[in-house]
DNA sequence: TTCTATTGACCATCTTTGACTATTATAGCG
DNA sequence: CGCTATAATAGTCAAAGATGGTCAATAGAA
């Protein structure tokens, strides 16, 4: 028995036979399966998590979607899980560091962005005693702003 | 599913190649678009306003007009200053995304780093009420490494 | 029973429109 | 010439429209 999920897994499935990645209405998939649109989200959350290899993105809104995208696993399969797992509830600087140390050295990701995530994360960006989301937020954009002068000023350096 | 709002904006940056500003008739474009005026002015107060790099002049009347600026930072050396101070102890979501974008306007971080700054202040990673910098960061990481796995399937899709 | 699936009520976000308001130029009048 | 009425613009703001998200209750399958 076919359960509505598995079908809607399976039109997914079917859409990226080509492509990597999908957009769609999730009212409109709602509508061709006769079913609650929050069905839809279930599907997504049940089978095309992280540690399935997917990643979902959307809007909200006039011109709305959601977009799913396949992951590539370059090596290991599910790597991201795995180091998401690592990361858990709680994570220190220095496994972070090592952490993004280890994505450049694999080519995943800049030495530029290297820096910005470092940044992102550091003492310096989130030893703050405060609450408040936006003050938080603040302290780490702020980091992030300086970072990325800093890597104008080491391109220059480096004739880029 | 080309949005509106996302087409006006597109046809006033194309109009922006060239020169650093453009004069235009809010009811001449909205006729142009076939929408209401105010939609002009919601596009401008949502994509290009003073965080996003861009000022506003307009006059009413006989003759009246709108005319949009961007903003001179080349060889400004307080643009770091001055970004700082627009961010202080606290920002909102959308402040941040707006100077995140500026800075990828102006070539000073990529699309991909655009992405990765825009996921480390998402309210998304943000808005735990916790109090522990360690479950902060993870929270704040763990959205950094999506994102990056983000940015690998968009490369890949780009063929770069 | 226990795990999975489905639904629906309520929420959040983004866009579009329209009624009402504000400003400016110009034509006509005294 | 100076004043006023009118036309031509643009601005504001709140409501309606268009999507998607969350969560808890309920139903169904194993």
């Amino acid at each position: 028995m076919a359960q509505l999920s598995d079908s809607i897994e399976h039109f997914i499935k079917d859409l990226m036979t080509e492509d990597a990645h999908v957009e769609l209405r999730r009212n409109e998939l709602a509508q061709h399966f006769g079913c609650a649109p929050s069905q839809i989200n279930y599907v997504l959350a049940t089978r095309f998590s992280v540690d399935h290899g997917y990643i979902i993105e959307s809007r909200r809104g006039g011109g709305g979607y959601v977009r799913i995208v396949r992951m590539q696993t370059r090596g290991e399969p599910n790597f991201l899980d795995a180091l998401l797992n690592r990361v858990g509830n709680s994570v220190d600087e220095e496994t972070a560091n090592a952490i993004i140390s280890n994505l450049f050295e694999r080519k995943m990701i800049t030495n530029r962005e290297a820096a910005l995530m470092r940044s992102a994360v550091s003492r310096n960006a989130l030893a703050l005693p405060i609450s408040a989301k936006d003050v938080l937020r603040a302290a780490v954009f702020r980091n992030m702003l300086v970072q990325v002068f800093k890597n104008l000023e080491e391109d220059k350096r480096n004739d880029v």
